[in-house]
DNA sequence: ATAATATTGTGATATATGTCGCATTAAATA
DNA sequence: TATTTAATGCGACATATATCACAATATTAT
């Protein structure tokens, strides 16, 4: 495995794939194809050798790629060898459904602890996290040394929230409100953006319908 | 406004923050420039001229674009303009979210109803929309002509769900599982990828820490 | 032992997306 | 009226991503 540069967005994309087919893999058998993985996600195998040369795996031609060195060389890149504590705020509809992922474990993600203004929900537990006052988040955090907050405050007030988050030393902000927040730029922002996706959705339809 | 061959998925995944920037802007001015919206988003002018350019509209050399014809242009591309019904599938956590995030309407997606195979929910109403059985999703959504589902159940029963939908007549499935569908390609499927996206953090992250 | 097959790796090419430079236009200002 | 300024539009260019063609390699079958 030799060291490597930089890994496009696309390539991290779709490593979380690779790595599904490969856990199911791994007790069956020690090598895989790209061809094997391609044809299950629908892509191209090309595109799925370029990727994994792309994470600094190489393969053995006519046999393929070892099943266990692949899943290392992700899972050390994605450093979901550590697991990363967060914190989430705003216990919403979105919020609550956030808490309870329990898939969030399996790419590393712990959220330790949830945030909110309502005085009605904390002190509370939502799927076994802790709720706390939201005036407390920059004490605690600091002490825990979390880097990643989780954003799923209503739109009028996440600018305000995020602001409140990188004071209290967050780096890494998971916003999955619409609102494009304006940070210094040493803070990584991820956006998920539903209204985006549902664009595509919507205009692929349209594209269909006539 | 001259006719359009086709807008690139990039350019109609930023459509939804120009809309949300014009609406706020269409009560106080009657034009804008692409300077504007680019500033607010922090994107480049030239991207944001590139993508009016693309949707068919054109703008006025130092005077800027028409906000409500820009407004009118998004609208009817992006089907806006005629409410699309659809139905949701899995009410856990998440599909519980979605029933309860009114931002879809503005974005012109309106879930009539909801599906589940436990019969602890079914009768219920959660949000105000009614829940059913999943075994009468096919008489339901081809009564009313749906053509999108939501899908929100674990991923294991993804792929057969997805199936019945398809089966029921649905076009359209929006993915919130993190299930690559098998499905003919006249299907669209537009996945919401959290793994993916979760793992552009992770890498940001990482190259951040180092 | 030889041939056929399945596989990787690499350099070249193609496509998609984003950015630049600059001419043109119209409003605002001097 | 002339000049400055803020804006669009277009063709060229740059970058990022995906795909192709083909040589090299090891396993399997003949």
């Amino acid at each position: 495995m030799k060291e490597l540069t930089s890994v496009s967005v696309p390539t991290v994309r779709r490593l979380p794939l690779y790595m599904a087919i490969l856990k199911e893999i791994e007790p069956a058998s020690e090598h895989v194809s790209s061809t094997l993985i391609a044809d299950r996600l629908g892509l191209e195998q090309i595109q799925v050798r370029k990727d994994l040369a792309g994470i600094g795996v190489t393969g053995q031609p006519a046999v393929g790629f070892n099943v266990r060195e692949l899943i290392g060389a992700i899972e050390q890149l994605r450093g979901w060898d550590t697991m990363r504590d967060a914190i989430l705020v705003g216990t919403g509809n979105l919020g609550q459904a956030l808490l309870g992922y329990d898939g969030f474990a399996r790419y590393g993600l712990n959220i330790v602890a949830a945030f909110d203004a309502n005085p009605e929900i904390i002190g509370m537990k939502i799927h076994g996290k802790p709720v706390f006052d939201i005036e407390v988040l920059s004490s605690l955090t600091e002490r825990m040394h979390i880097q990643i907050g989780v954003l799923a405050v209503p739109g009028k007030v996440a600018q305000t929230v995020a602001d409140t988050l990188i004071q209290a030393g967050i780096h890494a902000i998971w916003n999955f409100t619409p609102v494009k927040l304006n940070v210094d730029n040493n803070v990584i922002v991820e956006q998920v953006d539903l209204a985006a996706s549902l664009a595509v959705l919507s205009s692929k339809l349209k594209a269909v319908n006539k």
